[in-house]
DNA sequence: GAACCGTGGAT
DNA sequence: TATCCAAGGTT
């Protein structure tokens, strides 16, 4: 009786797993560099179930990378609102000019020149070069880096340089000559449905003979991470200005939006205008200020309306959100983009954060049940 | 090297 | 509620 076939080398054994278990996911059924491309961007630091639709609705929106380069960045940044890391969607829209006119609208196929258009660093190159290439070039995501650390027992913190490095040559040494999309692929895949942060199922996990911290019974103590340090909390207030001569309860009534700029934070979105509450300073002064310098006008703040919680990467914040009226200076874009006097039903076109969006649903709905 | 850059799900 | 952290990159 012929003996039930087992891959020989752990390599091998995890390509084979991958076969069986690889996730069906929009991106893997398409050979399109620039698609894959699009993928890797969208997924730099998102989970993949929060990437699929985003990643569905662009490809449909912009279906090549003339598309794309030929697109309005306020429409792009339109598709990517609710994603994060906004600095994303300006740079790959960069990245797709790049192509359209220095790379006659091809994707470059090589590490290297991938790694030099905006917005790709070493991950997603070697991502690209490996998936949509072929190429035989090692990635090193959060999902590599907890697997090989622990299969080979890698201590120091992976996010010093000289760990890197180590945990990269092992990713290389082990790449099956011709396979390194898949095996790249395999190596993440594992990493996300097996060889979790908490709880790996080791039990499930296709090289669970060779892996040294399992054997230890040291799993979760790879990779050794630092503790994180706590965040600050900041007040911010933003005002809902009314446009002069008109009251909430009209209809008619044109609310003030402006465009962030395009370096800072939330670059190219929309918000309520407003900012940071200084040392010492109240709402009201300090909300009179930054409109001030942000668009040159002055206002007299009403009543609060509502105050939103938020948590950012670097801080917390507590958006307290006031009626506004405008009470002298026509609006300059002093401080911002651009700006526009917009029905509130109208904000829903322009692409905002998730804290300011959830201020537009209580407007929205507060004149439904006006 | 370290700070900065969003959001949502899991625990 | 607080913390972690996810197919990272730029400055």
């Amino acid at each position: 009786m012929p003996r039930a076939r087992v891959a020989r080398t752990p390599q091998r054994r995890l390509l084979a797993w991958y076969e069986d278990e690889a996730r069906d996911l929009p991106w893997r059924k398409s050979t399109d560099p620039y698609a894959i491309l699009v993928s890797e961007v969208m997924l730099q630091q998102t989970r993949v179930e929060t990437v699929i639709p985003y990643y569905e609705r662009f490809l449909r929106a912009y279906p090549t990378v003339e598309a794309l380069a030929r697109a309005p960045i306020d429409d792009v940044l339109k598709l990517w609102e609710g994603l994060g890391y906004y600095r994303r969607a300006h740079n790959l829209h960069r990245a797709s000019r790049e192509v359209v006119h220095h790379h006659a609208g091809r994707i470059p196929a090589d590490r290297a020149a991938l790694r030099a258009l905006p917005g790709i660093g070493p991950y997603t190159a070697a991502a690209v070069a490996s998936i949509a290439f072929g190429e035989d070039e090692p990635v090193l995501d959060g999902n590599v880096v907890r697997v090989l650390a622990r299969w080979f027992r890698v201590s120091g913190d992976p996010r010093r340089s000289d760990t890197r490095r180590s945990l990269e040559a092992v990713a290389r040494s082990l790449i099956p000559a011709g396979r390194a999309g898949a095996f790249n692929q395999a190596l993440m895949d594992l990493g996300a449905r097996v060889c979790a942060p908490r709880l790996p199922r080791c039990e499930a996990c296709p090289v669970e003979a060779v892996c040294e911290a399992h054997q230890a019974g040291e799993e979760e103590l790879f990779p050794m991470r630092a503790a994180r340090r706590s965040v600050p909390h900041r007040d911010v207030v933003a005002g809902v200005i009314w446009e002069r001569g008109h009251d909430p309860w009209d209809p008619d009534a044109r609310v003030l939006i402006a465009q962030r700029e395009a370096g800072d934070m939330l670059g190219g979105l929309w918000e309520f205008p407003g900012g940071t509450v200084e040392q010492g300073e109240s709402f009201d002064e300090a909300l009179r200020r930054e409109l001030r310098e942000e668009l040159g006008m002055e206002v007299e703040v009403g009543s609060l309306f509502i105050t939103v919680d938020h948590a950012y990467t670097h801080f917390r914040m507590t958006l307290h959100v006031f009626h506004c009226r405008h009470t002298a200076g026509r609006p300059r874009a002093l401080g911002c983009a651009d700006f526009s006097w917009v029905l509130p039903s109208e904000i829903a076109g322009y692409a905002l954060s998730v804290a300011d969006r959830a201020v537009v649903r209580a407007l929205c709905a507060q004149r439904e049940s006006a």
